[in-house]
DNA sequence: GCTCTGAGTCGAAACGCTTCGACGCGGGAA
DNA sequence: TTCCCGCGTCGAAGCGTTTCGACTCAGAGC
């Protein structure tokens, strides 16, 4: 089946199915009309890989999925069933790429044309891949800020306005002495942007509302949120506020911290960075700033698109955080 | 950069080129040498859309993910990160499908010769693909088992051995009353083939160990988990041993039975089926089969890629279920 | 009535690769 | 010596689209 059979079975030329089939050139409505029923009669389908190579597109887009430690998955896989359905609305498909791919992967896809464009996902602020990506003849997408977006175009939640927006709210509340919980120690090593810039925001805000702060990595354990919990407490008795950029541990703290005889959000409030389900299944519902998984998705695929169109898009596209109210944070006794 | 530039400089014709980089025919040592120091000089890459077209062979996989209720994200990107790295080993690249895209998604993606082949996860007894599958012709490889297995190519851990180990551990520590403690009802409802099968070995080899025995389906939560417990004890009083095939549930459960007052091992022993990761973090590391995502992942892209040289492969492939003893099961006191 | 324009269609030339058949050549068998 | 075979290479014919330029035909403007 090809649209030489189409185009005899439809009596016209196979350059009129094809412009009957892309809207590139006027049709009459009457020959379009049979050009489609000839196709559904025949069931024809375009070879992908002739289109590929007659109009030098390939209509896929590369993902590269971040699988380091310390990386959440399900967030992850948030992020990319957003961007398939979002590819898929623009007439796109996804290749996965894994992050162990590295920069030969990217250039691979990108050189032999087997996608058109790409989304690359965990950026560090100092990534090995931006003067690649800067480089290559396709256009690209990060989630997420590196240090020098120049030349780029990313997208993410704002972080640092996310990591004010929590303390804030606890400043609000008449709050004094805040502590951030934050990502495991490796996160910040590796300089993963956000996790930096949730303490640079928290640490900025609480110092322009006169409160005392200290920032705490923590590991993603059980083990490691009742240690934190307990030294916090030792070491900074004034304690009211804790702000929690680390889901796997916002459970386990908010156990200990009763355990230890702090009523939440009696005598200790909190507010957390992350996704909605787990701050809303806690014995207290916690306040939180979610992050808008299908939001950057769907934005960082339309973002591509305009840029396949040779539209000009904006460098650096920031989402503002929006914190949920749930009662984990109350005014301080 | 095309081949035929390649072959210019290296003073050959484009076909010996093609064949130096396929290897389908005979080269001399000299002119494959002269051509590869062409093909690096020149930064030469084979355009994948022109290749697809000539060759019919796009060497993209197409992996059909699930994305709904019940299914437990982090094994299904494992699944998914082992299909990709196993692709490309063997020179192929994965396209990212979402289930929702259902039958249509499939034989788009097959029709248009984007992909050589397709890989289906979280495959229903009555799944309504498998008619799709069996007529397409593409090759593919489901992960997981209908009900009526014949024609297709499937691959997964034998879950009916596993829930059969698991009780026949029990049964050789003497322990004479067991339950399993199952997926959530959903996954029973929607017939997935892996929850039925478990249920089925433990049953059955229960029942040949003379063993009383009961089924409990229970949701993903800790308080669904707390309320089984609970019952457990009050109408089995007799019961000294438990399998556990539910992630989610498991750390609960095992917290759950304890401030009932019974100990683990001492009172209640415990195995489960669940990857290694969740068994060995618990307060007391649990006796678990694991489902070998990154060996199902490889074989089934092996399957495949067998399929697609045109050799004969078997349409079931069971893996053996290995247990792994953690100490959460002790002989009957 | 004549040109000009634009809508609708066609033919042919790419697009960059693979593959088939053929050819030249040297070595082993007869 | 002749014949045959297989190795290494080449030329040309696809593979199934898209796209460019050109053509036809009506209708509008004068």
């Amino acid at each position: 089946m090809k649209i030489t059979d189409v185009a005899r079975h439809a009596g016209v030329s196979p350059s009129t199915v094809s412009y009957a089939l892309s809207g590139k050139r006027s049709i009459s409505a009457d020959t379009r009309r049979r050009i489609e029923a000839s196709i559904r009669e025949l069931g024809y389908r375009p070879h992908a890989g002739a289109r590929a190579l007659a109009s030098s597109r390939s209509n896929v887009l590369a993902l590269v999925v971040p699988l380091r430690t310390g990386m959440h998955v399900p967030v992850v896989m948030q992020f990319a069933v957003s961007v398939v359905t979002t590819a898929r609305r623009h007439d796109h498909d996804v290749l996965l790429l894994t992050q162990e791919e590295g920069e030969e992967g990217l250039r691979r896809v990108a050189d032999t044309a087997l996608v058109d464009a790409l989304i690359v996902m965990d950026v560090q602020m100092h990534d090995e891949r931006l003067p690649l990506l800067r480089a290559l003849d396709r256009p690209s997408v990060l989630i997420g800020f590196p240090a020098e977006p120049a030349g780029l175009t990313c997208i993410d939640l704002d972080f640092r306005a996310a990591g004010a927006a929590c303390v804030q709210q606890l400043a609000l509340l008449g709050h004094r002495c805040v502590a951030l919980i934050g990502s495991p120690p490796e996160v910040y090593l590796r300089q993963t942007g956000f996790a930096q810039r949730v303490a640079e925001g928290f640490t900025a805000t609480a110092t322009r509302h006169g409160l005392t702060s200290s920032v705490h990595p923590c590991e993603a354990s059980p083990a490691a949120a009742r240690a934190v919990a307990e030294r916090l407490l030792r070491e900074h008795p004034a304690l009211t506020g804790v702000v929690v950029h680390n889901e796997p541990v916002l459970e386990p703290l908010v156990d200990a911290f009763e355990q230890f005889g702090l009523r939440v959000p009696g005598d200790l409030s909190i507010t957390a960075i992350c996704p909605d389900e787990p701050a809303a299944r806690t014995r207290v519902p916690v306040t939180s700033v979610a992050i808008p998984t299908a939001e950057v998705g769907a934005r960082a695929v339309e973002l591509l698109m305009r840029k396949l169109d040779g539209a000009p898009v904006p460098e650096a596209t920031l989402l503002a955080p929006r914190l949920t109210l749930r009662g984990s944070a109350a005014p301080r006794a």
